[in-house]
DNA sequence: GTCCTGACGAGCG
DNA sequence: CCGCTCGCCAGGA
């Protein structure tokens, strides 16, 4: 193996980070939720939820990713309330039945 | 190279 | 319930 210094995260499928984490967010069943320890250790990055929330962040606005079924460990949005990313993803948790118009989540975790 | 920030989490007072 | 600290990692200035 030559100076392969280019390991970083990949897991040996040779699946980055990112896209492990893109696989597990799309993996979330709909009327489901996940918080962003839960999809980092499902991603296999243990640890990680910081690495989860910044990869979201960076998502486009066109993505098909279910981003907004993403949460924090407190079961809640992890956008300031009244925000436009806050609003957009209650938005589409009503939309599902996750939530409650007042922002109140129905928390049901992944569990996969 | 260092420093700061961030869609997090758990612990402590 | 609230606020603060520390750990973790990536990326931009």
């Amino acid at each position: 193996m030559p100076t392969g210094k280019r390991d970083g995260n990949q897991k040996s499928n040779g699946e980055s980070a990112a896209e492990a984490i893109y696989r597990v967010v799309a993996s979330i069943p709909p009327g489901q939720l996940a918080s962003y320890g839960q999809v980092a250790e499902l991603a296999g990055l243990p640890r990680q939820a910081r690495r989860v929330g910044r990869v979201l962040s960076q998502l486009p606005a066109d993505t098909r990713l279910p981003w907004f079924r993403v949460v924090n460990a407190a079961g809640k949005i992890s956008f300031p309330v009244g925000s436009s990313g806050y609003q957009r993803q209650l938005n589409h948790l009503i939309d599902e039945g996750s939530a409650f118009a007042d922002g109140r989540l129905r928390w049901r975790d992944c569990r996969l």
